[in-house]
DNA sequence: TTGTATGCGTTATCAC
DNA sequence: GTGATAACGCATACAA
């Protein structure tokens, strides 16, 4: 894999004058730009993003930790991330939580690492040490989905949906249409979009003067059954 | 964030040192290490990942270049894949491709300029031109689930499941059971799974003496419905 | 056992 | 407009 010093040669200037014209710096004379991309382009050179993190000091790469890949909003969430990101030249490295705090960590430390410039993470219920840790140190981060409230943590934005007032709108509905039995069957109860959404569920049926059975409300996972490739 | 040189200060040693019992080279006293491993930890000190893997050339990162993510096949895919890696201390960063030969070769570059240590690809139809260059060069990479036969990629690779053996399976099952009119449902046309399945789909009619209707091959998607997070 | 010095591939500062 | 060169953070060959 040929480096930087490498078209240098080839095209008969230095390194410094190859960079220029590979980060399009303006002070470059248009024959040399030529003969520079003309050596890039034979000798089929890319330049290390490796080396030039290092020396830049940003990745464009963002990390993105959700709680579970195989529920299916998560991989919706994670391709729309992805599209935006590419959309700014960003990469985006995705690491599974599994519902994990432990492996929640592992990849947040792993990321953290690799020098990710940003992290959007779906924490885990409760979160996990070295991610709230990352936090409060001001690392760059993103709630997504899911978010956890705790001091020290009201500087991490969050991007969520509105479960509670989408509850409240069923219910409406429901109630409009004359129905007098809803049940509902909610996420995981160790999420915070679950309680919030069993919880909004307790407020519309006595906002609506509906009456509430315990049995009617029930939980389940958000994962599809399999299927093949 | 703290550098290899701040843990040296502090532990009174050289950076070579330091070095030295973060890739527990045998050649150290157990003070020093002792004294060493205490900077690094109350410095909360982390080796930058971006820097080690210039100096060793490798990333310790492997690529899974997938054809959708919003196939859950894939998504579990790329879930065992990370499981896998990370038991050997790797790490995984997913492309999706989209069933875009473009968006494949996006990700084929770019994980190549980050200088993944090996690629994994379930292609799109027909390749792509910057995966196949990579593949004839050398790239150490292996084909899963989806493959290409083509010039200069007999060496490349291929984990993929026996679609023709379940195919002829399935029919046997069928038959024995006494059917007579079976009908196959396969995935996108333009993959060669897809293909395979249909092809062995029609040698087992025949293998097996049953008539063969044309619209009684279908195709589908392997998408789910949507869910919510 | 430990330290000094070099180089990995870039970018950027300084000369010219 | 262009070229030396230092520096990024680390691993390692060589000295001590």
């Amino acid at each position: 894999m040929p480096a930087i010093k490498d078209v240098a040669r080839r095209a008969g200037v230095s390194v410094a004058t190859v960079s220029r014209v590979l980060n399009d710096h303006p002070s470059v004379r248009a024959d040399t730009r030529e003969r520079v991309l003309a050596a890039v382009a034979d000798l089929g050179y890319r330049p290390n993003a490796v080396a030039r993190s290092l020396r830049t000091d940003q990745t464009r790469t963002l990390g993105l930790v959700i709680s579970d890949v195989l529920n299916p909003f998560f991989t919706e969430l994670a391709r729309s991330v992805e599209d935006a990101a590419r959309e700014l030249d960003y990469s985006v490295v995705i690491g599974n939580a599994d519902e994990r705090p432990d492996l929640q960590d592992h990849h947040v430390r792993t990321l953290m690492d690799r020098r990710i410039d940003g992290l959007l993470v779906s924490p885990t219920d409760g979160g996990s040490p070295m991610m709230l840790a990352a936090a409060r140190a001001g690392t760059p981060m993103v709630f997504v989905d899911r978010w956890i409230e705790d001091e020290g943590l009201d500087r991490v934005p969050v991007i969520r949906t509105d479960g509670r007032g989408a509850i409240r709108a069923l219910v409406a509905h429901l109630c409009a249409l004359g129905h007098r039995r809803v049940a509902i069957i909610a996420g995981p109860a160790a999420t915070t979009t679950g309680r919030e959404r069993v919880d909004a569920f307790r407020s519309a049926l006595r906002e609506f003067g509906l009456e509430l059975h315990e049995d009617h409300i029930g939980q389940g996972t958000s994962r599809p059954p399999a299927a093949a490739g």
